[in-house]
RNA sequence: GGGGCGGUAGCUCAGCUGGUUAGAGCAGCGGACUCAUAAUCCGCCGGUCACGGGUUCGAACCCCGUCCGCCCUACCA
């Protein structure tokens, strides 16, 4: 059960050069439906998401764009990325930008630290850097160029040539930390998640760790190294600290202590560097080292991965904009176990949101509230001598709560929803079962028609209370429409069974019409 | 080269440390019902569990090998 502790949880800071796409929103909504759960169950939670907005990169396209890098990002933030939020239902508790003060002077505060207590240290690196990777390659990343790079060696990632660039960089001493990481993730077997991501990270780790070259001079739009400001903090570096300095790293010890450490939502492709980079920083600082670290899957569009370099995304609007973002969430969330890559597919998203959104609950609602306006004016029901299908609801009311908070406490969102729509289907079958449109045509029947309706307007308001994370917008209104008391999202969920049901039920318009055509 | 993950019904996927006739959802087919968003409920159809060996009383699950897909990492150059 929950106990009121802390529940700090965090999405990437997204790189604001790129165009918002699903998988972004997909980490979004991941995340958000993890604070919202716990948040509900009663847990002091915090749900941070933000943008990262230095390096070369950014600073280039500003250049390009006649702009000043942060003309720039405040640009694509106010344009892009807080929008994004909005697009899908996103209740973050706050947002942090990289450039904000907050954080460039508590990165220095860090770094500052670290060199203070020799874990910096001075080299020299000369290596194939690609401007859209933000890093030096090794050559097993380089591949012959095609086309116009014809004859030079290009990013794998980006076919595009690298730089031979040599300069003086300052080194964070991340080797000393292999023995301590993989003391970590041996003794928190759940450090990484899941499985096969840790498996990935251990195997890593073992290898043995480089130092880590962590200052640019080539370029200056970053935050500045405190002893040299010659030099820029590296991206990544700069960027992971996000976690620590939204939280009053430095300034509020009290917020700080409050809220750290956190578990980290990521894509599997940006794991090494919060499994590994990121808690060896935090050792060498003395600070606890995360909570977790979740790497989810791709979504696979035509078996293909989605890139965000090579723009092959689809924008979130395109499907809220005709579903809804009540239904963009449950449809990610739901068909993917959380963890595993999933295939994304217009078909698939239609067929679910019609067999599972349309027929299944929203229909299940629509009868329910119609049934209880028709029979009973409006007047919510209540039960004379229960059956055993009543009190079958009744513990499968108590069953799937229960289970389904087990399983976000497991991060498996897919089996918490599953869990949720046992009860779903249940109640379409019972109302099959008893037919209180046919009590309905006996007066002598009367008592047994209002304990039918009264369960079932029952077990529809757990539903609206376990599905509030997941759709904050139906559960809503179908809150609205029970009669019940208070704002759903205030029900707790590790008990949603004991709701407090109303006296009348208002007229509910369709949770999630059908969909006629679909481009 | 080393390593990881995966290859299960038309589609998307479950199948924990091996144990009776391999499961779900969707799609398809048939029936019931009418409160409801032409929704719901029931039933049926549907798989040589990538392939070849092996271990075992018994393997989708363990071992060896092969093929295919994706990913991580190295090196020769």
């Amino acid at each position: 059960m929950a106990d009121g502790s802390s529940f700090y949880v965090t999405t990437p800071i997204f790189y604001v050069n790129d165009v918002p796409h699903i998988g972004h929103a997909y980490t979004e909504v991941a995340t958000d439906v993890l604070a919202r759960w716990h948040r509900q169950a009663g847990d002091d939670t915090w749900m941070l998401t933000g943008t990262d907005e230095h390096g070369q990169k950014i600073l280039r396209t500003a250049t390009a764009n006649g702009v000043t890098p942060q003309e720039w990002a405040d640009r694509l933030v106010s344009s892009a990325w807080l929008p994004l939020l909005q697009t899908v239902n996103i209740a973050n508790d706050d947002f942090i930008r990289t450039t904000e003060p907050r954080h460039e002077e508590n990165v220095q505060r860090f770094l500052q630290k670290l060199y203070d207590d020799g874990h910096i240290y001075t080299g020299e690196y000369e290596g194939h850097y690609c401007v859209g990777c933000e890093e030096y390659k090794q050559d097993a990343d380089l591949v012959p160029g095609t086309g116009e790079y014809a004859g030079q060696e290009v990013c794998a990632i980006h076919s595009k040539p690298v730089e031979l660039l040599q300069e003086k960089n300052y080194f964070f001493r991340m080797s000393a930390f292999t023995q301590r990481l993989l003391t970590l993730y041996e003794e928190r077997p759940d450090f990484v998640q899941p499985e096969s991501a840790r498996n990935e990270v251990v195997s890593f780790v073992r290898q043995g760790l480089d130092d880590l070259s962590i200052s640019r001079s080539t370029f200056d739009w970053g935050v500045k190294v405190p002893w040299d400001d010659s030099h820029v903090v590296y991206v990544w570096f700069d960027a992971l600290l996000n976690y620590i300095t939204a939280v009053g790293y430095g300034v509020d010890e009290e917020e700080f202590a409050r809220r750290w450490p956190a578990h980290h939502i990521v894509g599997k492709d940006i794991l090494r560097f919060h499994a590994v980079i990121w808690p060896a920083m935090l050792m060498a600082a003395g600070l606890d080292v995360p909570r977790g670290v979740f790497g989810h899957g791709w979504l696979l569009v035509g078996g293909e991965k989605m890139s965000k370099s090579k723009l092959t995304g689809i924008m979130p609007e395109h499907i809220t904009d005709t579903f809804g973002s009540d239904a963009f969430r449950y449809y990610f969330l739901s068909a993917i176990s959380f963890g595993s890559d999933g295939s994304f597919s217009w078909e698939d998203l239609s067929a679910r949101y019609h067999a599972e959104l349309a027929n299944g609950f929203g229909n299940l609602a629509s009868r329910i509230i119609t049934m209880i306006e028709r029979y009973c004016d409006g007047s919510v029901p209540s039960v004379a001598v229960l059956t055993d299908a009543d009190a079958a609801i009744s513990a499968l009311e108590k069953t799937v709560t229960d289970a389904s908070w087990q399983a976000i406490n497991r991060c498996a969102i897919h089996e918490a929803i599953a869990a949720v729509w046992e009860l779903v289907n249940a109640l379409n079958g019972y109302l099959t079962t008893e037919q209180p449109w046919m009590l309905a045509k006996n007066p002598e029947n009367r008592a047994r028609l209002e304990t039918v309706l009264a369960v079932a307007y029952h077990g529809l308001g757990t539903l609206a209370v376990l599905l509030s994370p997941i759709l904050p917008t139906a559960a809503a209104k179908l809150w609205s429409a029970l009669g019940a008391a208070g704002l759903v999202q205030e029900q707790r969920i590790d008990r949603a069974y004991q709701w407090s049901v109303g006296t009348r039920v208002a007229q509910l318009a369709g949770l999630f019409p059908r969909i006629e055509a679909v481009e």
